[in-house]
DNA sequence: TGCATTCGTGCACGGCGTGCATCGAGTCCG
DNA sequence: CGGACTCGATGCACGCCGTGCACGAATGCA
């Protein structure tokens, strides 16, 4: 049982296949007909796999939805994670969240995609808020290795505030949305950054 | 079709009985049997109250057992609006937050069995995080009513920074837990007032 | 007291999530 | 090469979920 990351097999290489397939599945029909249209049963006959085999990989649709958005976050934490040590935390994390905002590629469309979907379907809100928590251990992780002295508290701190932020900025970006496409990404990026200075300033108001 | 909130007819409270009827009959199966033993069937049974009329009050056994939870969520945001204007806001948050841990009340202890339960049912994590997102934005409206002049972005941020602060530490200090009972409140509330302070003095550290 | 609401309930139905047994492709080893 | 082993894909069955619908009873109102 080796846990290495990259498995060389014909069989590993099937499952990522499949995965991706259920996923794309997924996002197609809920772009296609409507979240609420979207069953387990309808994803796996798209990507002609059995529904039974559906639950092999995802414990239901919301989390088949919701993979793609849990990518970026998995991004930024390893672009946290490659930031030089000596600039600050906020720094770091600003700059790793913009870094992944400006990757203009296939995989941040279908990110934006599903966060648009997530904002309109309601039952999709719980499970993008487990994703993002799940999330804040890994960066919890990579901040506490940043530090010069260890601070659980403040590690997670940053952690969680770090993404309710990040959270609240896509939220307020996406609902500035005229008509059926997002406003452009330098007022995300500004808003981003606007934040993050509010947090390193301190939060505090008379 | 009246919007008061005192509603003081026969119906209202024959309403709010049978709500409460099945949050605590929710809880007790809970703590008694296990949250994954826990089914809209035996919650309606032991409150002898039909399975169908326990889904018009209800989504689900989570929003049964969470609805203990929302109501300590609630609450802070009344403290916070009743906290006298000349207080900052990150002041006024601390202590409302405070002011109803220090309610040693029946609710207060209910409020802490369903966090406990929460921590240790992953299936609950989504519905919790839901029910502090939909306090949210009571919060951020609260806020914002407070400020000098407006400012949504700031309002928001800091509704969304404030309860994320506090779901971390309450989570924290469930950690804690030795045997079968948390920590002692003081020691929550010293975190709170830590993690407060790290807020308002700016999250960034070098 | 009679009428209009509204609540509680039973019924039915499609969808969900999982344990179990089986089959077959992929992998390993001699 | 060939046999044995591993592990993913699948079908089946089952109990639970959440909701639309219809109906009767409790409640509120004039």
């Amino acid at each position: 049982m080796m846990m290495s990351v990259v498995e060389t097999g014909r069989r590993e290489r099937k499952k990522l296949a499949t995965r991706a397939a259920l996923r794309q599945a997924a996002l197609r029909l809920a772009l296609r007909d409507g979240v609420e249209n979207v069953t387990a049963e309808r994803i796996a006959d798209e990507a002609d796999i059995a529904r039974r085999t559906f639950f092999n990989y995802f414990s239901g649709k919301e989390e088949a939805l919701l993979a793609t958005a849990a990518v970026g976050a998995e991004a930024v934490v390893a672009r946290f994670r490659a930031r030089p040590p000596e600039e600050s935390v906020l720094h770091a994390l600003r700059e790793a969240v913009l870094e992944v905002m400006d990757r203009d590629d296939v995989a941040g469309h279908e990110h934006v995609a599903v966060l648009r979907l997530a904002r309109a379907a309601p039952s999709l809100l719980p499970q993008q808020l487990s994703v993002l928590a799940a999330q804040e251990k890994a960066l919890a992780a990579a901040i506490g290795s940043r530090l010069a002295e260890p601070d659980d508290a403040y590690a997670r701190l940053c952690a969680t505030v770090a993404f309710a932020t990040l959270r609240l900025t896509l939220d307020r970006w996406l609902e500035r949305s005229t008509g059926d496409d997002p406003p452009p990404l330098e007022v995300l990026r500004a808003e981003v950054a606007t934040a993050f200075a509010t947090l390193a300033a301190g939060l505090d108001r008379p």
